[in-house]
Order: C-alpha cells, then structure tokens, then sequence
DNA sequence: ATTTTTGTCTAACAGCTGTTAGCTTTATAG
DNA sequence: CTATAAAGCTAACAGCTGTTAGACAAAAAT
C-alpha cells in the first residue's frame, strides 16, 4: 500500500490521531481495532507503529491535549476582571465552540478517557477534578457576589459541562440550525437560569 | 461453585442484567467480556448461556426496558392538561429521579445503545428520535402559548437530556448533596431559564 | 552514486473474545 | 424414593486483539 498521506504542517502521527479520533467517536475506544484504524488510514496495522507507540498513547495524546486547552483558557479567563457571570459565559462559550469545531477530539476526551492506564488515568482524573472545582468557584464567587442565583456551584458545573455535550446530537442531525444559532440558544438557558433577577 | 443467588421476585437472569448494567457502566459494553460478568456474578462464563442467548440481548433488555420507561411516561405526560410549562417539567423531575434511582441501568441505556446490533440499532434510533420530537413538540406547543422562552426547541430537548446525564459525576462524588436538593438546584436553572419572563 | 533513514509490508505471537457441546450436580415434582 | 428439569462445570472452537520481528522499498542526506 501506498504512504500515508500528512498535510501539511502536519506528522503522519497527526493524522492517525484525526482519523483515531473520529473513530473512536463512532464506535468508542474499546470497540475500534488498530485493524479498523488502519484500514481508515489506508496502510496495515503494523506500519501504524512506526508513528505510534501504542493504541493506549493514542487515546492519551487526544484526552490530554484537549484537557490542557480547556485549563489554560480557564486560567486566561480567570485572571480578567470580568464579572463571575461574565466568566461563567466565556466558559461556557468556549466549550460550545470547541464542541462545534474540534468535535470528535473534544467528545472523545469526554467520553473515553476511563479506558486510560495509569498513571494516565488517575492524572486526567485529577485534571478533571481540578477544573470543574475551578469552575465551581467561579460561580461561588458570583453567588457571593449576588450576580448569580443561590445555587449548589458543583451542580451548576455538572449540568453546564453535560448540556454542551449535547452537542454531538447536533452534529448527526439532518437540518442542523446555524452554529451560532445553537450558541446563543444555550447561552440563552443556561446563563438565564443563573442570572439572579 | 454455587448457583446464582436470586433475590425475591426475580429471576437469575435479572441479577445477570443488574450485574452487566454495573459493569457496562463502569467499563463500557465493549470493555466488558462474559468472563468478567461471570466473575462478578459468582460462576462461569459458560453458565450465563443457560439464561441469557448472548451478551447482546443483556444490551437490548437494559436499552429497550429504559426506553420504554420513558416512552411511557412522556405519553402519560402529555395526556394531562398542565400548562406546557408544567409538562416540560414533569418529564424533566422523572428523568432526574430515574437517573438518581434507576442510575445503572439508565446511564447504560444512554451510552452504549450504539453497540446494539440491527435490527435492535436501528429500532432503538427510532425510539430515540422519537422521543426526542415529542419531548420538542411539547416545548413548541409551550412557546406557541407564550409560556416558553422562543428558543428552538430541539436546542432545549438536547440541553435538558444531556444536563441531565450530569448527575453521574453527582453519584461518584464523595460529598453528594441530598437527591431533593439536586432535583431541585436542576429544575431551578433549567426550567428558570426557559420561562417566559 | 551511495549510504542512511524512514516507512511499509508479511508473518507470526500469545492472549483474549463470545459461544457451544457434553457431562455432572443440584433442586423440584411425582 | 425416583424421575425430570434446571443450573452448573470443564474443555474446546474459531476468530479477533494489540504488538513485534525481520525483510524489502522508497526517500533523503551525504
């Protein structure tokens, strides 16, 4: 079979990893053989680990990747002086967007992050912890503050964090309204259903 | 080793399902094999087979008993002559409730029904979408009355089931608050922000 | 033009997968 | 107490899993 194909200003590992990611997304890690993956890539299994390490390392590249980009826009945000609801907003913006735009890895790393090994597990375990906490006390502070209603903070979080992976049900669906439609529709609920009036 | 002890009023085949729906949380439907299940249920792999005719009918009886659960409910929903408002509500507090109670099962029914073979896959899409325009229509039919925010409702119908699925990280967690005070912090948000003010 | 590096291939591995056949043990019914 | 039915066991199957070794080919560097 032939080479794989890199775009440019990208690895042939960047493209496993895009092709990995939309697999796994249809069919979930465990479900997707290395046999399938190739296949997708257009070469046999064995030549997969001339770029790869392991299946494992795969779903760590995407999971971790996409953690880091959630934490530092959250710091970012953080250090403004916006106000708590204001932030809460951009948050919740940015994991709309990055849903719409980097779909497959965003739903991958939010689904299937329990098939990591340690120490990748317990690390993203821990990484996931630490940002909805920092999440949370964004909203305390605006509870503290009376821009937002007096509402459990971790349940706040919950049900933002779960709503925009409602997503995905977007994505599959034939009349899909406009990307910024569907953006100002959850903004609309969601940060509505916190303002204190 | 000794037999599959059942509980009162029901059969081994349900301490099977109500085993595999454990696991196929934990782990995934794919990530889970018969000799897993086995162990957990105190026999040998071979055994199941004298209950159940295959690791995927344990799939279908979690999926399709769910889905008709709230199938059922959303029909006896709409059959009352609650303002639209109140119906939106009612099924949102059953999902909560059946999430909070019924956890395992419908956390699994939710994720994996993507591992469901045809014609149950397909059948089961049926079912889903459904649901899902009975579930919008309601809110239409509110936002055609003035009780409802004028947002797309296919928007809200996704952001009320996703939000709702949340409520798993609530069950992991060490420091739960009561399952009252949930229902309640969720129905504030979600229903707040979709009042027509 | 030749060496070196990179990428792909085939063949194979050891272990796990769901499932079946056939036999034995335990519980139920007569 | 005996006959029947239900539930368990061991052993085995064919196919799939992730991964490695080693040979060959193409591309890059010298």
């Amino acid at each position: 079979m032939a080479k794989i194909k890199r775009n440019k200003n990208g690895t042939r590992k960047d493209v496993i990893i895009a092709k990995a990611a939309k697999l796994f997304r249809e069919k979930g890690f465990s479900a997707t053989s290395m046999r399938d993956l190739a296949e997708n890539v257009g070469v046999e299994a064995a030549s997969l680990y001339n770029h790869i390490s392991s299946k494992g390392e795969i779903l760590q590249e995407i999971c971790f990747r996409i953690a880091n980009t959630f934490l530092s826009h959250i710091e970012q945000v953080d250090a403004t002086d916006e106000p708590s609801i204001s932030k809460v907003e951009m948050i919740l913006r940015f994991h709309i967007r990055q849903m719409i735009e980097n779909y497959e890895e965003v739903y991958v790393s939010d689904r299937e992050w329990k098939h990591l090994t340690d120490p990748y597990l317990s690390n993203m375990q821990a990484q996931r912890r630490a940002y909805r906490q920092r999440f949370a006390s964004i909203i305390q502070q605006g509870i503290e503050r009376k821009e937002i209603k007096a509402i459990d903070a971790p349940t706040v979080v919950l049900i933002m964090l779960h709503a925009v992976s409602g997503i995905e049900s977007w994505h599959r669906s034939k009349q899909k309204i406009p990307a910024e439609q569907l953006e100002e529709n959850m903004v609309q609920i969601l940060i509505e259903g916190l303002r204190n009036k």
